[in-house]
DNA sequence: AGGATGATATCC
DNA sequence: GATATCATCCTC
C-alpha cells in the first residue's frame, strides 16, 4: 500500500477533493491499523474563502494550513471532536479538504459518518496533527477503484457565518453511500 | 431546541 | 483576563 505523493495534494482543492472520493484513509501506529474508504469531503479553498479557518490569517492553529501541501491538519471542535484535514496547494494558500465521513475497510469498530465521529473511530487527534501524509502515521492510499462515475455536490455543512461563501458547492460525497452524513 | 466541553480569536 | 464563537454529535 503506497501513499499518495505530495504531488497528488499540491493542486487545485477542488480536484483533490473530489480525487479524495473512493481512496483509502490509513491511520497506521504500532497498536493500530485502520483503514476507511473517503466517501464525503469538503474543500476550503484558502485564506480568501470565509468558511475557511485559515481566513483569519496565520495564527499558531493555522500553522499547518499555511504550511506546504500532504500534511495532517487535525484540530478540535465544540470542545469534544477532532477534524481531519489534509492541505492542498502551495504552501502559504491555506486551503485544505476536511474529510467528513469514510466507509469502514478494516480496523474500525465504531461509526464513521460525520467528522467527528471517524476521527474518533479512526484514533485520529491533536497527536497526528502537522504529520507527513506520505510518511508519517497517517495517510492516503489508492483503492485501485476507478474514477466514480457520479460525484453529488452541495453546500458545506456548519458555515452559514460565511456570508456567500456558505453557499457555494463545495461538498462532494458519492451517492447513495450510508456512511455520508447529511445526504 | 439545547447541552457538552475546551481551544481560539478578539476584545478589554 | 473575560467572553463569544465554533468546519459536531447526541438527546430530548
Amino acid at each position: 500500500m503506497t501513499r499518495l505523493p505530495r504531488s497528488f495534494y499540491n493542486r487545485d482543492t477542488v480536484t483533490v477533493a473530489r480525487e479524495l472520493l473512493g481512496k483509502l484513509l490509513v491511520h497506521e501506529t504500532d497498536s493500530l491499523n485502520c483503514v476507511g474508504r473517503i466517501v464525503e469531503v469538503e474543500a476550503y479553498l484558502g485564506s480568501h474563502d470565509r468558511a475557511a479557518h485559515s481566513s483569519k490569517g496565520l495564527t499558531p492553529r493555522t500553522r499547518i494550513l499555511f504550511g506546504p501541501p500532504g500534511y495532517a491538519y487535525v484540530y478540535r471542535i465544540y470542545g469534544i471532536h477532532h477534524c481531519m484535514n489534509v492541505v492542498t496547494e502551495p504552501e502559504c494558500i491555506g486551503a485544505a479538504v476536511l474529510i467528513r465521513a469514510v466507509e469502514p475497510v478494516a480496523g474500525i469498530l465504531r461509526r464513521t459518518c460525520g467528522p467527528g465521529l471517524l476521527c474518533a473511530a479512526m484514533g485520529i487527534d491533536l497527536r497526528v496533527n502537522g504529520c507527513d501524509l506520505e510518511t508519517g502515521p497517517v495517510g492516503v492510499v489508492d483503492s485501485g477503484e476507478p474514477a466514480p462515475p457520479r460525484v453529488v455536490r452541495r453546500p458545506r455543512i456548519g458555515v452559514e457565518y460565511a456570508g456567500s461563501w456558505a453557499r457555494r458547492l463545495l461538498r462532494f460525497y458519492l451517492p447513495g453511500n450510508p456512511h455520508v452524513s447529511r445526504p
